[in-house]
DNA sequence: TCTGGGGTCCTAGGACCC
DNA sequence: TCTGGGGTCCTAGGACCC
């Protein structure tokens, strides 16, 4: 018998609402709705989640909570609270790094374990096992040789399942599906393929990827045909994930108009943002500065430094300049600041 | 149902240089 | 003589994902 290498993903089910009903367990069975400040009068908020019972009104993770409200006004609204999620997520991969597997964490409720077995479910069943024991929470965990067979393997398993998907069962699996039942593919690719004559994942297996490299782009169109037969990445970097740059914004309950108050809101941000760099000690190279006006149009306007930097005067000053590269006679209901960082020094 | 916040990567066109 | 070709950087926007 011979020992192979595995690629799992594992998927936390209902990850934000799992963690409220373990520190609210009276409210189990309730319609919950988590999102914001949890106040469902407040406009322009919408629903991080909802329990299962919570979704019987048609409210999901997106709706306007005072939608949800209207919905379902006995429903139960809770604030949207990140340092627990942050607490509990860290508790689930310390569980996970017990095991002899190495772990690529891919946000709160998602990491990819790369392992070695001639029996991926049993270990995958021990992984369930453990984590349910230790904090609680349920998983859905994907077998694959790839992380992207791993990926839509979990999202078949949900909730608290086990699935392998392979190069074996790759076709008889995936063939009749749609094109956006591939991780990487949306609904607006989904449309491009579609006009192609490519609905479906054998039609975009089969297809020239010269066309697709015309239609789609050089890089993307070969890239959505590679997705379709199944392949993927399959290497698990167990390194702390750098990131590129931050970003912070605001969606304002209402419309903004006064350039002055405009200008004060973007110098917040700025200021976070400088902020986060010198915590992560990293050094700024760009700054962008994006506006969405009232009709949900949204504009960025970009500049590059001169010299990299994270002093809050020079970030706070460069994204403020921006701001005189828009139209600011039309009220305004979003402002958001980004930057992007020079690569770490290794 | 008037539509969050935080990321990553790709594309296309223009500037600029040799 | 109005014209080649490649390389790189910059900018704005788009698509996708959690």
């Amino acid at each position: 018998m011979s020992t192979k290498d595995w690629i799992l993903h594992l998927d936390l089910d209902q990850f934000i609402a799992a963690v409220e009903l373990l520190r609210h367990p009276e409210l189990r069975g309730k319609p919950v709705v988590v999102g914001g400040t949890g106040d469902p009068t407040k406009p322009r908020t919408v629903a991080a989640t909802a329990t299962y019972e919570a979704r019987e009104y048609g409210i999901h993770s997106g709706t306007p909570l005072r939608t949800a409200l209207k919905r379902c006004p006995d429903a139960v609204f809770l604030p949207s609270d990140p340092p627990a999620y942050e607490a509990a997520s860290q508790h689930v991969m310390a569980v996970l790094r017990d095991f002899p597997v190495r772990v690529e964490i891919w946000g709160w409720d998602e990491a990819f374990l790369g392992a070695t077995t001639d029996d991926p479910e049993t270990l995958a069943a021990a992984l369930q096992h453990a984590v349910h024991q230790r904090t609680g929470l349920t998983c859905s965990i994907g077998i694959g040789e790839n992380k992207h067979q791993a990926k839509l393997a979990s999202g078949h398993a949900k909730p608290a399942g086990i699935r392998r998907l392979t190069s074996g069962n790759w076709a008889e699996t995936m063939n009749d599906r749609p094109t956006d039942a591939l991780w990487g593919i949306g609904p607006k690719t989904a449309r491009k393929l579609a006009q192609l004559g490519l609905h479906t994942v054998a039609q975009l297996a089969a297809a020239d990827p010269t066309d697709l490299a015309r239609h789609l782009g050089p890089t993307n169109g070969p890239w959505y045909r590679y997705l379709a037969l199944g392949k993927g990445e399959t290497t698990i970097t167990t390194t702390p994930w750098i990131a590129r740059g931050h970003s912070r914004e605001t969606t304002f309950p209402h419309d903004l108009t006064d350039k002055d108050d405009i200008t004060h809101h973007i110098a917040t941000l700025a200021t976070q943002v400088a902020h986060d760099a010198a915590t992560e000690n990293r050094q700024i190279t760009r700054v962008s500065l994006k506006i969405r006006y009232t009709p949900f149009i949204t504009r960025t306007r970009q500049t590059t430094l001169p010299t990299p930097t994270n002093d809050p005067q020079t970030i706070k000053n460069t994204a403020t300049t921006l701001l005189n590269r828009f139209d600011l006679n039309r009220p305004i209901r979003l402002l958001g600041v980004a930057v992007e960082y020079t690569k770490p020094p290794t």
